[in-house]
DNA sequence: TGAGTTTTAGTTCGATCGTTCTATAATGCA
DNA sequence: TGCATTATAGAACGATCGAACTAAAACTCA
């Protein structure tokens, strides 16, 4: 055979996310990418490709690591408590990550996204992820009654969705506590609605 | 005096804006500034500065035109109206903007904010001053009795911004009519709510 | 009209970009 | 123990970056 690798590849991933995670993918070049890793040029792109790749294997390792684990996590419990428990954890990222880097996925929904069309689909299938693991617990907590059947589940799937990506950019751009607990607090009480949501402008009493 | 300028200011700030945004900061060199804009390079530097200087210059203009022209506009309207429009229009440029470039200001919060202190403030205080629209609206719509008691109109506030914050990122990534009309009409619902929130896990039946 | 000032038009600069090259070292299999 | 294969090391490549420079042109006011 031939010479085996020298370097952890997990450490060397773990590395790269640093970096594009920090700096984003244009702002990041090669030289910090080697600097970071340890590796040296050649290396790099012997193992991993060129700096796209690179980038995308280092994505897929911080969506693996940050978010899918999360998400199984957080299914494993009850509808209403998987969902307060998912955004308390995000919460506290947020609040307690001082270099306000927010989630990388979001940033690479902004960043290498609208560049590159071949990120598209790969960001779009994870917040559909991120979105079906909403949408079971939601119905589950439908069903259970710990949720509130005033609107379908599936909106209510996006909303939190959105919710979350806006806590994501307003941690960076507005990293206040008040302010991000302001932003999921309606959320959360909109899934415990019991008489709640009506057509606009036609009052129940 | 001197040699009046031969450009329309107006016109290139429209140039620079169209640059910026559908690029980015980074990916945006000054010789695509200068093709796009008809300027040459002197007198770019000449009349805005450096490159930061004129994406500032860019992104101001881009506010006072996109985002607090709109604010404007809807501040004038019945409070449950103004923010059921205010949705209303950015759902409709999302789903029409084939270039699926967002909004300036949420891409310069995730693009420029962290590499860029001197953006923070800049871009902090437009997103204060959405907020105080949505806040100033919500309290009136709680005086008049067209928006819900249930919850504080601060959080409302908060909560209105960080779900269009989500939006913005959503129309980027998942340009879906269904999606984000999903992330947006949950929020509304809220609004409208009459007998609505509950601390979590205390059913009031 | 001419002195003074600013805008124009290209060209050019050093730095840095992503990438590749050459050469050497380290391994498994024959 | 060679042979084939692959990883390492560091220098070097052309391209492009933001920015500055040199002249010429265009204007106002004295």
């Amino acid at each position: 055979m031939a010479r085996p690798r020298e370097f952890d590849e997990e450490a060397v991933l773990n590395a790269a996310v640093e970096c594009f995670w920090s700096r984003g993918y244009e702002a990041t070049s090669v030289r910090d990418l080697i600097e970071k890793t340890g590796l040296t040029g050649a290396s790099l792109y012997n193992a991993f490709g060129d700096k796209r790749a690179f980038y995308q294997r280092a994505l897929d390792h911080y969506v693996e690591t940050s978010i899918l684990d999360r998400i199984r996590r957080c299914e494993a419990m009850a509808p209403r408590e998987a969902i307060g428990s998912f955004f308390a954890e995000i919460l506290k990222r947020s609040l307690d990550d001082r270099t306000h880097r927010g989630c990388m996925l979001v940033n690479a929904a902004l960043d290498v996204v609208p560049h590159d069309p071949g990120f598209q689909d790969i960001v779009a299938g994870v917040l559909t992820r991120i979105e079906a693991f909403f949408l079971g617990r939601v119905r589950a907590g439908q069903v259970d009654g710990t949720i509130t059947l005033a609107l379908p589940a599936e909106d209510l799937a996006r909303h939190l969705l959105g919710v979350l990506m806006g806590l994501r950019v307003l941690a960076r751009a507005r990293p206040e506590r008040a302010l991000l607990e302001g932003v999921v607090s309606p959320a959360l009480a909109l899934l415990d609605a019991i008489e709640t949501a009506r057509p606009p402008r036609c009052h129940v009493v």
